[in-house]
RNA sequence: GGGCAAUUAGCUCAGUUGGUUAGAGCGUCUCGUUUACACCGAGAAGGUCGUAGGUUCGAAUCCUACAUUGCCCACCA
């Protein structure tokens, strides 16, 4: 050993880690520079901002294995790099944990504690997250831009989205209206539509008769009011009814039903006919709408509970409701049958669980279809569908453009009001014209960025939908905060960041929330800002168990990914979230699979405390002198070019295992052992060690930037530049002229292992010879060969030698007096028959000489020769 | 009900536009104290690529049907 270095025999990440990032961070390496290339588009990524309750969970962690990897690839190679970090206020999620924890500890409601001081107690609980948040989020390694962190609940994102709504409102996007909305009776507020899950549940479903009609449900307490019966047109069986009107016996004597015609009706289902309840069904509500009928009060309150207007059974639980409803039919006979068995799907909140129910509510809306000047005569969601479909936002993995298409044809107009506190109140202010609460009519309404001005105004306690800021999130974080205007336009034209960094470059999240966010991303910004917000889409998989499960707590199947870091090192978790994964595809992830990749960051470092300790550096050229040298450093060449096309193409699952591959089974397995017998080493080893760091650092950013400091002092790794990659025409051209290094040295590798595997069966102490025809041995090929598998090169066949194996026009030889076991040599026999024949068969096919590519046909003979000379080699003995 | 994906070694997964004998990691078996590494090294076994057809000189890859699994959307009055 040439170096007196002491260095650890396992890297130990713990250590070294929060010191790597600090020093980083404080060299303000994160921030955006320059490009080198001034042409070059900056590289820049919004981090989907996690919900400010939280801590680092294996989604959050996959986002910045992956987005980091990016990142750190871009400001590598001298683009102008910028990575916004921010965390999300979750309305309703958050409000939810600090409503929980406050009935918990003080057996306290929000309305016991008010609005104010449940505000000040949600943003002392955001504040205390958001830096649990930003340290895990370090320890991941993502080489986030921390001065450029936002919230979206900061002022500046505030006055953003008071803007946006202010410029919807003018342009009649944003409307208010009595519609029908799904309503968690737990949370106390709105759901949009893609908030609402479906669980499906067994519950009786009742039949009864409504005058001469046969109709099926699993809400009879909403069939209260009901008046009209729905046909479809064309059901023959009730055409005698179309236009009916007249008295009927129901639950509280005789009521009026009216029979009117809809195609929502559907003759196959139950009788074919329906009740309606606009107030309670989306269906309902459409076909009511239709049909300009009038709409009845809610039967079912906020608060769950039937209201004033379903008369003797206000007050009751849905449940006691129904009951009592039952009850009361079956005494007037009317229930025909109930089938206990039914499995129905339950709508329930996708926050708490609860069942949600649909009533009429007065609330704010974005009108998705309404065209408008600003986007070119048309609507949100044509213009949404376009970027796409066009091209100009590419959606990987490409299928998953198809489902956004779809749920954009599909989409409804948004709800937007949330009746919770926390979260960005509508700018929305109202005067009653009376002066006094009520009549609704009467009322003056105010939109605007600030409050108005006089007395008497008072701003609507509603809240926006949280995905109505997230929507924002691309621009909104790019926004200069110390500039007001009165415009949009106006700020962003005052917004440097702004015009240098939007659009954003590559928008990378989990395929679960496309619609929640990344939909409305499209929608809004396209509309706010006339851009897109992102040119590229990556979605990831979600983060399984070993045998596909979600990770929940119930389960106990959970990973903390801090956990991992701690025992495994921040790369390592890194690797195993990014290796072996595809895009859109879900990710198992287990405990071994990070031990296997801690392994490899242990070998990478193990090659490095190697060349460190047994090399001294050098300002001499890397220049081959030997077929190992000039082998390794056209592999090295040709994994530059892998990895950088697959980085370009977003694989980055290939680009690791090609690196993987190279570092564990070219350098370290072959190169490394070569160094060892040919020496004189130090300039390629140390050259190849560099760049190998450079290439792997934006997958394991902290074991390399280690590794470089004991290399090299001057510049972080993190800093440096990207090795020169050299194009397919460069490689093809190296090739032609290393052609014969390569080879033979491929071919060493193949021999050594083919002698190796005797040694094992024959036992110790037998000498093995190669005898070659053909071209000349190179006399660096002979020594490498017989150092590593201790063999002896000769041009002669030796006398009392046994053929043990032969490849092309080399045979090897056991010497001495060697029994050996021939069932095995008999099988390569066949098996290079077998091989023969097929080659001859597929060469001897017109149809494939002639249609398959050029180089493949000549592949295929040069196989065939090689095939041949192999059968007569293992014939011989 | 509509749509999308998946099905490859015992397990977890890769497999770019159809083209060598289908790859990797883990696990299994055999051997190994060569001073970079036992978080290691050398080797081996293990797959008719879900099933059945089709297109093609050639299919894990393209087409059709079916089966199984998962997800998304719609929602049954």
């Amino acid at each position: 050993m040439k170096n007196q270095q002491e260095l650890p025999k396992t890297y130990e990440a713990k250590g070294v880690e929060a010191t790597i990032y600090e020093r980083w961070e404080s060299a303000g390496t994160f921030k955006p520079k320059p490009a080198a290339d001034a042409k070059q588009k900056p590289f820049v990524i919004a981090l989907p901002p996690p919900n400010a309750t939280g801590t680092l969970h294996l989604g959050h962690a996959t986002m910045l294995a992956i987005q980091d990897i990016m990142v750190r690839y871009h400001r590598l190679k001298g683009d102008a790099t910028l990575w916004i970090p921010g965390t999300d206020h979750a309305a309703i999620a958050t409000q939810n944990v600090v409503e929980k924890q406050l009935w918990k500890e003080e057996k306290k409601t929000r309305h016991d504690v008010g609005r104010d001081e449940l505000l000040r107690r949600i943003d002392a609980f955001v504040k205390e997250s958001q830096g649990t948040i930003r340290a895990q989020f370090r320890r991941m390694g993502a080489s986030l831009d921390w001065s450029h962190e936002r919230f979206t609940l900061d002022e500046t994102l505030n006055r953003c989205v008071r803007m946006v709504f202010k410029m919807l409102y003018d342009d009649k996007l944003i409307y208010r209206g009595n519609r029908i909305v799904n309503w968690c009776t737990r949370c106390q507020t709105t759901l949009a539509d893609d908030e609402v899950e479906y669980k499906e549940e067994k519950v009786p479903f009742y039949n009864f008769t409504f005058g001469p009609f046969s109709i099926g449900t699993v809400r009879p307490e909403t069939k209260l009011g009901d008046k009209y019966v729905v046909v479809h047109p064309d059901d023959k069986r009730y055409t005698k009814y179309h236009g009916f009107k007249g008295m009927i016996p129901w639950i509280n004597g005789e009521v009026e039903m009216n029979v009117i015609t809809d195609e929502a009706a559907d003759p196959e289902m139950g009788s074919g006919a329906m009740t309606i309840t606009p107030q309670h069904s989306f269906v309902d509500f459409e076909i009511a709408g239709r049909h300009k009928l009038e709409i009845k009060e809610n039967l079912i309150g906020m608060d769950g509970k039937l209201t004033p207007a379903a008369g003797e059974f206000a007050g009751l639980e849905v449940r006691e409701a129904r009951k009592k409803f039952v009850e009361m039919l079956d005494e007037k006979k009317l229930i025909e049958k109930i089938d206990e068995d039914y499995i129905h799907n339950v709508s329930v909140c996708y926050r708490c669980g609860t069942p949600v129910e649909p009533l009429i509510s007065k609330q704010w809306f974005v009108d998705v279809n309404k065209k408008i000047a600003r986007l070119h005569n048309k609507s949100l969601r044509e213009q949404a569908l376009e970027v796409v479909g066009n091209g100009d936002i590419k959606i990987l993995p490409e299928n998953f453009s198809k489902i956004y298409k779809h749920w954009m044809n599909n989409l409804h107009d948004w709800c937007i009001s949330r009746q919770i506190w926390y979260g960005h109140r509508i700018p929305v202010w109202y005067k009653l014209a009376n002066g006094k609460a009520g009549g609704s009519e009467a009322e003056e309404i105010y939109v605007g960025i600030e409050p108005p001005e006089g007395n008497g105004w008072e701003q609507d306690p509603d809240t926006l939908d949280t995905w109505f800021s997230s929507s924002m999130w691309t621009f909104s974080t790019l926004l200069a905060s110390s500039v007001k205007t009165a415009t949009l336009q106006d700020w962003m034209k005052k917004s440097p960041d702004f015009k240098t960094f939007h659009p954003t470059s590559v928008l990378e999240t989990g395929y679960d929330i496309l619609f929640f966010w990344v939909a409305r991303m499209i929608l809004m910004t396209t509309y706010a800002v006339d851009q897109i917000p992102f040119r590229t889409v990556y979605l990831h998989g979600l983060v399984r168990d070993k045998l596909g499960r979600k990770m929940s707590k119930s389960l106990g199947n959970g990973i903390d990914p801090v956990e991992m870091i701690e025992e495994y090192g921040a790369d390592a978790v890194r690797l195993s979230l990014v290796i072996g994964t595809t895009p859109g595809n879900d990710i198992r992830l287990y405990e071994e699979k990070i031990a296997t990749y801690r392994n490899f960051v242990n070998k990478l470092w193990n090659i490095s405390r190697y060349i460190l300790m047994s090399t001294t550096p050098t300002e001499v050229a890397p220049t081959p002198t030997t077929l190992a040298d000039e082998w390794i450093l056209y592999r090295f060449d040709e994994l530059k070019r892998e990895v950088e096309d697959h980085i370009k193409a977003y694989r980055f699952s290939a680009a690791g295992e090609a690196l993987y591959d190279f570092t564990w089974n070219k350098l370290a397995d072959w190169y490394v052992e070569f160094s060892k017998i040919e020496k004189n080493k130090d300039a390629i080893l140390r050259h190849l060690l560099k760049q190998l760091l450079v290439l792997w650092h934006p997958f394991t950013p902290f074991v390399t930037e280690h590794i470089w400091s004991l290399l090299d002092k001057k510049e972080q790794l993190i800093t440096s530049p990207w090795p020169d990659t050299p194009t397919q025409e460069q490689l093809d051209a190296d090739y032609d002229k290393r052609h014969q290094a390569i080879v033979s040295i491929e071919e060493i590798q193949l021999v050594t292992r083919m002698v190796r595997d005797h040694k094992q069966k024959l036992g110790a102490g037998i000498e093995y010879t190669i005898v070659t025809q053909g071209w000349k041995r190179f006399a660096d090929q002979n020594q490498l060969l017989s150092r590593l598998a201790t063999i002896h090169y000769s041009d002669v066949e030796p006398d009392n030698g046994v053929v043990v194996n032969a490849l092309g026009d080399i045979s090897i030889y056991a010497v001495g007096d060697v029994t050996i076991d021939t069932t095995k040599l008999e099988q390569e026999r066949q098996e290079t028959k077998t091989q023969i024949e097929r080659l001859e068969a597929l060469l001897g096919n017109k149809e494939f000489t002639q249609k398959a590519p050029k180089a493949l046909v000549a592949k295929e003979e040069e196989r065939l020769k090689t095939a041949k000379e192999r059968l007569e080699k293992l014939s011989q003995h």
